[in-house]
DNA sequence: CACGCGTGGCC
DNA sequence: TGGCCAAGCGT
């Protein structure tokens, strides 16, 4: 099948299959395609689209993105993970506030100079919100391509992924650009599927290589996987009588990096000596109820829970200032901390507060 | 090139 | 129910 024939057939299959009512394909700016496409990344559409939508309605354009703090940026992303995208785009709005007049450029190599915008990401937001010919290979078009022509090997192999930009940027169309995308896209997600691909539906089986020799999940070749790692930390939930809890912001990198979560307490330490030191808090320790695992895609985090009560005089007045917070559960959307609220605070600090209201 | 980086859904 | 996967990128 020529690159014609297989561009043809993409676009008819998505005049009548594809996805047209996305959030981020009505009045697809450069701005929202570049919005969409970095929360997309590594994130399935339906996650997304409740997030776009408020992310968008709050910063509607570049520049009320580049003016944001960075904690309401990740106070809206919360919940949907790799923070270090959100940090990214908001650095990158800043970028093009300073250095490009505050619009993204038409230049691929400089949409690609932004951070967290990588090859793939930058030929989507220039296809699909301008239909410039650039080629796109995210998971699904990999997926279909390896297929397609029974790409041998994991794609996380140079020669691989080299292959398959050969392969995307042969067969991107010069003309609907945009569409094309989009079903590319589209085709990979819904009948290229990665589990039960439904070749019946396709639109490219006459062509495809893996399908004519039944063997459509034998690419792409399978990521060498090794066991996770795990790792255990300490985090000491330090409560006042107030019942206001202590949250520390977390290194801008790393695991929820930028995020509010519990001071974490190394294992080898004292917590009572810990709290003394460090948060200048004397405190009492509670019976500790419960640990917990947190089990990332690459690696187990075991987490052990030490609630405290600490003196109010003393922590009011040692713990202010910005790397700490006092909060009570109504702040917490507030200051926008995605692990606390889905993880620590709906959990750990139910719990807590149950503890309290089991012991008065 | 190998690894770090989240979360929700699937079986 | 634990392992696997999903619109990648930075280091």
């Amino acid at each position: 099948m020529n690159a014609d024939e297989f561009g043809q057939r993409v676009l008819e299959w998505f005049d009548a299959h594809g996805r047209k009512h996305l959030p981020w394909q009505q009045n697809p700016t450069l701005y929202r395609v570049w919005v969409s496409e970095i929360m997309l990344q590594q994130t399935q559409v339906v996650t997304v689209v409740p997030y776009y939508r408020r992310f968008v309605e709050r910063f509607p354009s570049i520049r009320t993105l580049a003016e944001a703090d960075l904690d309401e940026v990740l106070s809206l992303w919360a919940g949907l993970g790799y923070y270090a995208r959100a940090r990214n785009l908001h650095r990158a709005a800043g970028i093009l506030r300073d250095r490009h007049g505050g619009e993204m450029p038409l230049d691929i190599a400089l949409v690609q100079a932004l951070p967290g915008v990588g090859r793939s990401t930058a030929g989507a937001i220039l296809a699909l919100s301008t239909g410039q010919r650039q080629p796109v290979l995210d998971g699904n078009i990999k997926r279909l391509l390896s297929r397609f022509a029974a790409v041998p090997g994991w794609p996380g192999q140079a020669s691989v992924l080299a292959r398959l930009w050969t392969l995307a940027e042969c067969y991107t169309p010069t003309e609907r650009v945009a569409d094309y995308t989009q079903a590319m896209m589209d085709l990979g997600a819904l009948v290229c599927a990665p589990r039960r691909p439904d070749c019946r539906l396709c639109p490219l089986a006459m062509g495809c290589v893996a399908h004519a020799q039944n063997r459509e999940m034998d690419f792409p070749g399978a990521k060498p996987r090794r066991d996770l790692p795990v790792r255990a930390t300490r985090m000491v939930m330090v409560r006042l009588a107030t019942r206001e809890i202590l949250l520390e912001r977390r290194p801008p990198v790393g695991v929820w990096g930028g995020l509010w979560s519990f001071p974490e307490c190394p294992l080898e330490a004292d917590v009572v000596d810990w709290c003394q030191e460090r948060l200048g808090l004397r405190v009492a320790i509670q019976p500790l109820w419960k640990s917990l695992r947190h089990t990332f895609s690459h690696f187990h985090l075991d987490i052990t829970p030490v609630p405290v009560i600490a003196e109010a005089e003393c922590a009011k007045a040692v713990l202010e200032g910005e790397r700490f917070v006092w909060y009570k559960s109504d702040d917490v959307q507030r200051l926008g901390m995605a692990v606390p609220v889905r993880l620590l605070l709906t959990a750990l600090t139910d719990d807590l507060l149950n503890y309290e209201d089991r012991n008065e």
